[in-house]
DNA sequence: TATTGTTATACTCTATAACTATA
DNA sequence: TATAGTTATAGAGTATAACAATA
């Protein structure tokens, strides 16, 4: 293993404060908080069939999801449905204007990522980006 | 820009929190918390002329440090000695058994990086590592 | 007056456990 | 009884401003 570099941990910790300080304008711009654009991300992949499961899908605990889904919500942009099978879950799916807004989100990020590795040469680009999107996927997989 | 990807940001927040959970035990069996590491770590380029330098070396402010070195001294981790020169300063330096401890911690976190990065090919994985370092530098340099 | 280190205070975030309604 | 969603509360972490000592 190599000697002379720091810790992964730090390097990450380092890039996740940045990104977040880089995007905050961004998000700013489309009025949704960094955590209520991690919930509509996530639903992109699909309508949650539970709260529960949304959570999860994020990263966070269902407790902390509730006030950023009332926001949500009440702005129109993701829509709460019991389910009729079992009505304890509530089924949360993105509205069309949630739609529109997570994409004009994503329009910005894509910039200021852009923007990040711009000095990499393409090659060494996709290398990383490949393989800390593996990486990433790999460690999602537990809580 | 690639499409069909998780955003970096995200990626990195996961990382950030897998590596933070998985050197935990490491870091509970050498009796230092994660900032403790990070300050002690810092202090292996050498020793800081101030606090505040020290402060931004480790990318917090300087009054969130000081519960720290207070901890670390009072172990006999490292010393905060006054500066002749300018007797407001003190310089912060580690010592003996400072750095005793955090090559112990070190130790123990490369087997946990060499854990997450086991998967990879060798040509992935220097790329990787490289990439990463490069950017968590090229990010550091703005309080 | 400006700066270093320090302390104090208010604010946010997080974790935990209790409550309700359904099953 | 067990689970989904919700609410409440206590604790940790954070940011900010004020302070004493030195320049």
């Amino acid at each position: 293993m190599d000697e002379q570099r720091h810790d992964l941990g730090a390097a990450f910790g380092r890039l996740t404060r940045a990104m977040i300080e880089a995007e905050t304008p961004v998000l700013r711009a489309n009025e949704v908080e960094m955590w209520d654009y991690a919930v509509l991300s996530a639903l992109e992949e699909g309508p949650a069939p539970t709260q529960s499961e949304l959570a999860t899908r994020v990263g966070r605990d269902k407790t902390r999801l509730i006030p950023i889904l009332d926001r949500l919500e009440a702005r129109g942009l993701l829509g709460r449905t019991p389910d009729p099978a079992d009505r304890r879950n509530r089924v949360v799916a993105l509205t069309a204007e949630g739609r529109a807004v997570v994409r004009s989100c994503r329009r910005g990020i894509r910039t200021v990522e852009a923007d990040l590795l711009a000095e990499l040469d393409p090659g060494e680009r996709s290398v990383f980006v490949s393989v800390l999107d593996r990486l990433a996927e790999r460690v999602r997989h537990r809580p």
